[in-house]
DNA sequence: ACCTGAACACCGTTCAAGT
DNA sequence: ACCTGAACACCGTTCAAGT
């Protein structure tokens, strides 16, 4: 048998896609917390230090697995229908990404010169050339739907860290957090219904 | 002499409002990760566990410092001029203590359900009240604003960030003191009439 | 070249021991 | 009651040593 040129290579050869996935993977499962040097080994079969030789760093890392998840978003996304359509879709492909994964969300409001979050700006500014908005007010116009989306992206993340948090803490004792009441999440779609009707006030308002 | 009535403690007598007030201190000084609970036991000339015995905990210290920030804010607030106009000078307030205040920009966007948050919320309703929001809207608009106003407030703290730490790059040869508060920002006076162009773009949405 | 895992310099928090 | 500071259980990152 020749093996020399068997392209299947050993499970466990590791490689910055494998790691960035298995780090998808532990994010998604536990949160940012549980993401660690050590709990990304384990779950690679490898030594801690072995990831530094594909990743320079935690916060490489990190960045590198928010712009796979919104590459994904943008990658999917065309320009359909009518341009207030168009930006709908986007606004709410982003925000369906980060329902689906939070730490996204807490990670594009901490570093939002990322490359991931600069996609989403042109794209939507293109979006807003085809609307007919005036050159002089593009910039503007774009920024407040970035920023908006930003804030909502961290509500977001925050309201699942927290109930992460109380859903650990009630299982510990009884005593509920004195907040926990006013925070209770609503219904997924109730949060996608009231992201897009503040899409619609600011799309009126550019209007 | 009469001492049993002295109202004049010692002045190392430890308390939560000092405690917080130092911790502002250092916030501001060399930001969120800058304050260590050895860099703020070692500023209060005390011991790093002294500090366990008035907060509960670091991330509580950190909410009572926003509160403290906010409430100073909020504290001067009246409802001026039209409506508009008190929520345009609400909104900058908020705004112009996250440009002094860096940290509380981060902190906002990673705890919503802040007290200090939450108070900001309410004002802005009662404005957009008494601008003559119908009831049905008012909570979409509200969110909206806080929601924009969270996106800024988190850009701007991570700008800040992205500065203090090229600029500690740049100074690394070099002897640096370890005070370096003055991040000069490039605009801010550009950044408030961006935040302000936004602000005015969702109010006239709403209206 | 790639991986291992002990070691290093931190961190927040706890707690027996002091005053 | 309040404070001390060593100790504990972590963390990201490094690096001599192995393969």
């Amino acid at each position: 048998m020749v093996e020399s040129k068997n392209k299947v290579r050993r499970v466990d050869a590791l490689s910055k896609d494998r790691i960035v996935l298995a780090a998808v993977e532990i994010l998604d499962a536990s949160g940012e917390g549980g993401l660690t040097t050590r709990s990304l080994a384990a779950s690679l079969n490898t030594g801690s230090g072995a990831i530094f030789h594909h990743v320079g760093s935690r916060d490489e890392l990190l960045r590198t697995a928010v712009d796979s998840v919104i590459a994904d978003v943008t990658a999917g996304m065309a320009h359909e229908g009518t341009p207030e359509e168009s930006i709908r879709m986007l606004m709410l492909g982003v925000f369906d990404a980060i329902q689906a994964h939070p730490w996204v969300g807490a990670q594009l409001a901490r570093e939002p010169w990322q490359p991931a979050l600069l996609e989403i700006f042109f794209e939507i500014g293109s979006r807003l050339q085809l609307l007919g908005v005036p050159e002089a007010e593009l910039f503007d116009a774009a920024s407040t739907l970035l920023g908006y989306l930003l804030g909502v992206a961290s509500q977001h993340a925050a309201a699942v860290n927290l109930s992460r948090n109380t859903d650990r803490a009630n299982r510990r004792a009884s005593s509920d957090h004195p907040f926990a009441p006013h925070v209770t999440r609503l219904a997924d779609h109730d949060d996608r219904v009231q992201f897009v009707a503040g899409v619609e006030i600011i799309l009126a308002g550019i209007a």
